[in-house]
DNA sequence: CTCTAATTTGAATCAACGCTCAAAGAAAGG
DNA sequence: CCTTTCTTTGAGCGTTGATTCAAATTAGAG
C-alpha cells in the first residue's frame, strides 16, 4: 500500500464507506454496496482493509474526531465559538455529522469499545463546554456551570438528530436560540 | 389467529422483538434471533406475521404511541406534566424508549413512510409543549413560546440518545435541570 | 527496459439471511 | 368423539452477505 494509485483507491472506499453510513447506518453498509460506489472489486477492497468493520471503524473515527476540532487549542474559547464549531460541523460535513449521531446509537450494545470511546469523547466534550461557561460566567456555581453545559451540549445533539428525520431542519437557527436561552439564565 | 395460544406466542414474539430492536437496532434484528428469544421456530413466526417487517413496524408504532400518552385529553397539561410523562416513559419503559430514539436515526432513508411519520409525530409533540408553554407563561411571544417549546423536545431527546450510550445516565435529572433552566428563562 | 512489489481482477467459498411448505399436533364447538 | 380450524414443526429453498485467492495487470525504482 505504497503507490499512490493504492492511496487514492483507499480514498474512493473511505468517501463511498462515509457516505453510505451516513444513509445507511453502520449495520446497514455492505460491502457491496461500498465498492460499487467506489469502482471497484472485493478483492481490491481487501488488499487496502483487514475487513468491513475497519473501513467502518476508520470513517468513525474521522466523524468522532472531526467534531471537535483543534483539541489542542485550550481555555479560550467562547461557548459561541463551540456553539459555532458544532454548527459548522454539522453544515460542512453532512456525512460524518450523521455518522456522528449514528455511532453512539447503533454502537451501543455492538461494540464495547466504541461505546466507551463515545462516553470518554462526551465527557471530554462537557469539560470544554463547561469550562468556557465558567470563563464566561465566573459568578456561576461550580455545579450549576457543569450541569448547564452537559444540557447544552445534550441538547446540540438532540437537534442534529432531529436533522438525520429532517434534513431541511435549521440547525444553525436552533442552536442559536439555545445559546440565546444560556445567556438568558444567567 | 383466534385461539389463546396463538394470541400468547404473538405476545411473546413482540416481546422479544421489542428487546432486540432496542439492543440491536431495526437493521440487526434478524428472525433467528426472534425466534430464539421467544422460544419458537419460524414456520410460527409466520403463521402470525407476514413479514419480519411488520413485527419491527408493529413494535415502532407501539413506541411512538407510548411517547405521547392519553393522546386526546387536551389543554391542561403543564410543562412538568408532559415533561414528567416523557422521564416516566424513558424509565418505566426502557426497551420502547430505546427504539423510539432508534427510528429517526434507522428509519431515514431506509423508509420514507416512516420517517414522514416521525416528523409529523414530532410537529405534534411540540404543538402540545408549545401550548403548555403559552398557557404557563402568557406574556410570551407566540414565536418566542414556538420556540422554546421546539428546543425543550429537542434537548429531551438528547438526552434519551444519550441514555443509549450511557445506561447508567442521570435522565430524571437532567429533565428536571432543563425544566428549571425553561422556568429561570422566562 | 527490467524487475519487483503493489494493485486489480473476478470467480469461488461458506455462512447467514428471510421466507416457504407439507405434515404433524393441539384446541375448541357440536 | 369427531371434525374443523388453528398452531407448531423443521427441513429446505433461493439470495445475499463477508471474505479468500491465484492469476493478470500496472506502477515505479534502478
Amino acid at each position: 500500500m505504497r503507490y499512490k494509485a493504492g492511496l487514492a483507491t483507499r480514498e474512493r472506499i473511505l468517501a463511498a464507506t462515509r457516505s453510505l453510513v451516513a444513509e445507511n447506518g453502520l449495520e446497514g453498509t455492505t460491502i457491496k454496496a461500498i465498492c460499487d460506489q467506489a469502482g471497484v472489486l472485493p478483492g481490491s477492497f481487501y488488499n487496502l482493509f483487514p475487513s468491513k468493520e475497519q473501513a467502518i471503524l476508520t470513517v468513525v473515527r474521522e466523524a468522532i474526531d472531526a467534531v471537535d476540532p483543534d483539541p489542542g487549542h485550550q481555555g479560550t474559547d467562547t461557548l459561541q465559538d463551540l456553539v459555532a464549531a458544532y454548527v459548522r460541523f454539522l453544515e460542512e460535513q453532512p456525512a460524518l455529522s450523521r455518522v456522528y449521531i449514528r455511532i453512539g446509537v447503533s454502537g451501543a450494545g455492538q461494540s464495547p469499545e466504541l461505546t466507551g470511546r463515545m462516553v470518554r469523547h462526551h465527557q471530554e466534550r462537557v469539560g470544554r463546554f463547561s469550562a468556557a461557561m465558567k470563563r464566561q460566567s465566573p459568578e456561576l456555581a461550580e455545579t450549576m456551570a457543569e450541569r448547564r453545559a452537559e444540557t447544552l451540549v445534550l441538547a446540540l445533539n438532540g437537534i442534529a438528530l432531529h436533522r438525520i428525520i429532517d434534513p431541511d431542519f435549521d440547525v444553525a437557527w436552533h442552536a442559536h436560540a439555545l445559546l440565546e436561552d444560556a445567556a438568558a439564565v444567567s
